[in-house]
Parts: structure tokens; C-alpha cells; sequence
DNA sequence: TGGAATCGAGAAAGCGCTTTCTGACGACTC
DNA sequence: GAGTCGTCAGAAAGCGCTTTCTCGATTCCA
């Protein structure tokens, strides 16, 4: 057998003794054809194992049958349980879903967007904290503008209002706020915060959130109650180092991560300091990642319902956008009290 | 303005006023283009934003720069891991990866396959434990084989040999084998295995590891110490209650969960039924994922190198296939013993 | 200064498909 | 039985790009 390259249309089409177009028309089950030549055409593409070309059909003006998906990091549980939604809703529309991780460096995010754009996308979704920057988001709207005009579907989870597109919100604010209220209820009143970087619109938004919610019982949270860090695992992990090494004394009683993916690596450090959690201090964090209820102390956290944001999102990006106002789907979260919290003792 | 489908090469060629050939070479850095000209178009397409049809690039024999990568479960912890290496090295390789995940759905692997085909994918990466079926095993061979007459790369994570593709096989039996030989070590004798469906491979061989290091040392593992269930951290959690159920007095000293994240949901089982992790029994795992290191007590497990799997076999696929012979990169695990396992107090 | 050799730009031929547009052919109507 | 539709298969025109192939304009050597 001699390597040749691909099967083609028409291949097929010569080997069932019809037409291109017919063939075409078989496959696609696109027009009404003589029963005979319908049989001898699938007859030939199975035979032959032919596959179409999707780069033609995209082309001939065919489907666009792939939505890119660009988020931080993939191996974030958080993502994770995002993409998870937007895949379930995707598959289900017969979409094919192309996920790109940024690693956090907005360049990077600009020439995914570029390349999405050059694959003619069906949709893009971008997920997670936007960067609040000027340059990088006039570098964005000069992407996603004649992506749109060409008939891209853009949608985001929990993005930047700079960028005038359909959003999935969680409520970062007033989940942040009402986990405040729930930790002063249990007693607490001198708190720390392990913060990522103030770029990202999440961590200003939990954080003004959380000092809200606490300003409602009248308890204020100074700048040097919060430790800005990287984020991720090992950046709770370090904050938490951070704040322990710093004041041994005025120990704060109960420590809010801005995720729970922060509050592992908090939790370990806590540990690893030998303090007990609850008991010595308490902590909490934010989103409800799968994870969370399988630590031992099961961390305190914001449930926001991660599977249904993907979901959202890809909806969103399917229907397509009606009006020219940007569309907000506003999803709230819900404080669940674990054992990582406790009345404080101290 | 008017809504205009998209900005193609001819419309920078035309605002450049020079020839479609010329504009394509400028852009594409192929041949020498007098100074001004050069200019000109640069200038036209950053002034008309233009971005090109990769379709119609990849239907003119250009290239073909996307890698599908599919999974069971893109939430999976393991999975995500092995992910991220893919990823950075495709990523290194101006490669786009679509990644795609199956739910364990083996139809909905061979219709991935199918489209990747479609989509003539520079590369195809399976990761994860093939379906041991032979109607499965010849319906993906059927896929994959064309594809590679085509010109398509193909690799694998932990796959059946069934399949005639490179490989990158973590010693999986190895690793096991060795993990019973240092719970042994501790002074275990009596053990229990939560499994998953014995239809995956990497189940099997980590069963069939386990049980032939505990019998180097005159251990036997019988048919019913071993609790088969789902793949999954549910899959750990009712296996271990089962387990609880079905003996409470002659308890094994050591549970060895093939996966991290079944022995996660195992470990949260056993807490709820008031046992002690390690003192009451010890609980081992298989993977070493990131998150195990910051459970409490931490888990014992057989360290996998998790982005390392996917490292290489996208190297594989990159590479490509040299000879006729499928290639297999042997990747070795390594025991970590941690605070989930312990000498036995019965 | 003439002719060969060189260089670079434009014309045009596809890549594999979808989709009008055409044109047979048979089934109708009056 | 002549004229009119309605069907359905085939021919052909692109979709947007890359890449020969071609040919005019330079440059260089004799």
C-alpha cells in the first residue's frame, strides 16, 4: 500500500461512481438523494475511513465547531471545576472545546486570543480574574474587537467591566462580605487576609468585600492586616509563613484566604508552625473547590457553584449575543461554616 | 461602520497596494521583499487588524500548529498535572493543544479521535488508562490508523500496548510492588486494596504490582481483600465504608488506594467512621498529585512525575515515530512515606 | 555598452470542501 | 400529445491562503 496522503471528498465521490457535490450532499445529509447512490457514497466513505477536512469545510463557509477556552492555570482546581461545565455544555452542542493556559502572563493571554482568532473560533470564553491594566486591556479589546465584528461569540467568568462583554459574576463581594459576618458571628474581631496580587479584579473585589462585611460590625481592616502574595498554593503557604514570622504576639484570630487554593497552602503552614486549626486560629477560604471538604479540618469556605459558572459562560457565548449591551449573569455564593472555624478561644 | 465578514489577506494586499504574493511572503518572512513594501503591508495589517484564516493556511499545505490531548476528566487532579507538561511544551513548540475530556465514555474517546482526525491535528495524545476491550481497541485502531497513514503523530500516557503507539509508561507495577514491600516494612499484614474498574489498565497493573511485592515477602492478597469501585474520590469514599461495613473486626492494618485521589475520599470515609489515620490504620495512595502533601496526616504514595508523563510524550509526538516500532519511555515512581502510614499498633 | 545572471514582484494554480447554478428527466396539467 | 413544473445529479464557482512559475527590472562581467 502506497503512503498517500489523505482521503478526499473526492476519493470517495470517484470511488461511488458520483459526483463531488453529491457525495457532499450524503455526507452532510443536506439535500434528498436517489437511495441507491446515498447507499453507494456511505458505502465508499467507510470503506475508504474517510475523514472530511475540517479546515476545507471551515473554509467552504462550513461550521465553525470549536470554541477556545483561556484560563490561568489548568491545574487549578478552580479552573478545573470551571472547564468542567463549559466541556459538559460544549460536548452537548457538538462543540469541540480547545483549552489554553496563560500561566498568568497577560502577553501570553493576548496571543491566545490571536491565535483563536486566526482558527475562527466559534466562540472565546475567558475565565478567571482579569488583569486590571490599561495597556493589556486596550491590547485585548484590539483583539476581541474585529473578532466580534467577524462574528466571534466572547463570554467571561468573572472579568474585568473594562472589557464590554458577556460575564458570568460570581459575587465575589458579597460573598466575601457575607463570610465577614459569619466569622465576626462566631466571635472573631482581629483578622488577617492572604491576598494575591491587586491586579486581579477577584482579589480586590473579595477583599473589598470582606473588609465591608466586617466594617458592618465596626471592625476595621488596616493595609498591614493583609499580606499580598502569589496566587496560589504556595503562595498561602508563604503568606501565612509571613505573617506568623512577623507578629508571634498579636496573632490574629481567624485568617481569610482569598481561595481556597490559598488556604491549603495556609493550612499547612499553620501546621507545620504547630498551630491547630480551629483551635489556635481559624481560616477560611473561597470558591469551594472539590477538594475542600475531603482536609481535615474541612476548610470554611464561600461555595460558589464553580460547574455552573462554566456552563453559564458557554451558554452565554452560544446564544449569542442579543442586544449590543453587554449581558451579566450574576451568580451569588453561600457561606458554608466548616471545622476549620471556631468560636476563638483567645 | 459596516459589519464586514473579515479582514483577509487581499484586503491588505489591496490597502498595501501590492500583490497577494507579496503580502503573504512579507508576513510570513518567506522570501526577501524590498524594504518599502515590507513596510506598507506590515503597516496595512496592524492597521487593518488582520489576522489570518488558519484554516484556509492549513488547507494551502501550511501548517498545522493545533495537539489534542483527551482525557478522562480534565477535573482530575492527575490528569491536570500530566496537562500542564503537555502544555508547556507545546506551548514551547508553538503548538496549540485542545484538550478534551471523555467522562470515561470510550465512544466519546473514539469520536474525539475522530475529530482531532478531521481537524488533521499535528498530534494526537492519549492520556490515561486505555479501556482493556477489544471491540473498543479495534474501533480506535480504525481511527488511528488512518490518521497516521495521513501523517499524524500519535502518543500515549499510560497506555495499553494493544494499541501499536508510543508510549510513556509509568512503572506503574513496579511502583506498587514497592510500596508493599515498605508498608511490609512498617510491619503491615494485613491489607486491603480499593480498585478501580478492573477494565483499565493502570488498574490491573497496580493491583497485579501490589500484590506480587506483598508476596515476596509470603503475603497473600486474596480476591475479596480487594474492593473494586469507581475511579474516582467518590469511588474511594464508598469503597471504604464498604469496607468498614463488611468487616469491622478483622479491619486490615494498611488500605492501599490505587489512585491519590480515591485514597482521599477514603481517608475522609475513615475519619467519619472515627477512625485514626494512622494510628487506628494506615492509608496509602498512588500518583503523589500536589494535593496529597497538604492533607492531614499527609498521604503516603508512590511519587509519579506527574508533568514530567507529559512532558515526554509530547516530545514523542514531536519527534515523531522514527523507525516502525512503537516507541516506550519508562518512567519510574518512587515511595513517599508520609504521615498516613505507620507501624501497626494491632 | 551588450548580454548573461540575479533578484524580486505578480499571476495563477491549487488545497478540499460547500453551495449555488444548470440542465436532464419524468410527472403533471389542459 | 404538447407544454409546464418539480426533482435531483452534476458542473463550477468560490472560501483565503501558500507556492510555484513567469517575467520584468537590476546588477555584473566581459
Amino acid at each position: 500500500m502506497k503512503a498517500r496522503p489523505h482521503v478526499t471528498l473526492e476519493d470517495v465521490a470517484r470511488s461511488a461512481n458520483v459526483s463531488l457535490a453529491t457525495a457532499s450532499r450524503v455526507l452532510n445529509g443536506t439535500a434528498s438523494v436517489r437511495a441507491d447512490l446515498r447507499e453507494r457514497v456511505s458505502a465508499a466513505a467507510a470503506e475508504l475511513a474517510y475523514a472530511p477536512n475540517a479546515h476545507a469545510q471551515a473554509l467552504a463557509g462550513g461550521t465553525h465547531r470549536t470554541v477556545g477556552v483561556i484560563c490561568h492555570d489548568v491545574g487549578d482546581p478552580y479552573f478545573a471545576a470551571i472547564a468542567g461545565g463549559v466541556m459538559r455544555v460544549a460536548t452537548d452542542n457538538g462543540l469541540l472545546v480547545m483549552l489554553a493556559g496563560t500561566f498568568r502572563d497577560p502577553d501570553r493571554e493576548v496571543a491566545y486570543v490571536s491565535t483563536l482568532r486566526a482558527q475562527r473560533a466559534a466562540a472565546i470564553l475567558l475565565i478567571g480574574s482579569a488583569f486590571e491594566d490599561r495597556a493589556w486591556e486596550r491590547a485585548m479589546a484590539a483583539e476581541l474587537e474585529p473578532y466580534r465584528r467577524g462574528g466571534g461569540q466572547v463570554a467571561a467568568v468573572s472579568r474585568h467591566r473594562g472589557l464590554k462583554i458577556d460575564t458570568v459574576q460570581p459575587d465575589n463581594k458579597g460573598g466575601a462580605a457575607a463570610l465577614a459576618k459569619a466569622l465576626v458571628g462566631l466571635g472573631h474581631k482581629r483578622f488577617a487576609v492572604l491576598a494575591g496580587p491587586r491586579q486581579l479584579s477577584t482579589v480586590v473585589d473579595r477583599l473589598a468585600g470582606f473588609s465591608d462585611g466586617l466594617a458592618e460590625h465596626g471592625i476595621t481592616l488596616h493595609e498591614d492586616d493583609v499580606v499580598e502574595t502569589a496566587f496560589t498554593r504556595d503562595g498561602g503557604y508563604d503568606a501565612a509563613k509571613r505573617l506568623l514570622a512577623g507578629r508571634k504576639r498579636k496573632l490574629p484570630t481567624c485568617v481569610f484566604a482569598v481561595t481556597d487554593v490559598m488556604a491549603i497552602g495556609a493550612l499547612t503552614a499553620l501546621r507545620e508552625e504547630g498551630l491547630s486549626v480551629p483551635d489556635d486560629i481559624s481560616i477560611a477560604g473561597f470558591d469551594d473547590i472539590p477538594v475542600v471538604r475531603d482536609l481535615a479540618p474541612a476548610l470554611t469556605t464561600v461555595r460558589l457553584p464553580l460547574e455552573e459558572l462554566g456552563e453559564r459562560a458557554m451558554d452565554l457565548a452560544i446564544k449569542g449575543a442579543g442586544g449590543t449591551r453587554p449581558r451579566t449573569v450574576r451568580l451569588s455564593g453561600e457561606v458554608v461554616l466548616r471545622e476549620s472555624t471556631a468560636r476563638p478561644k483567645r
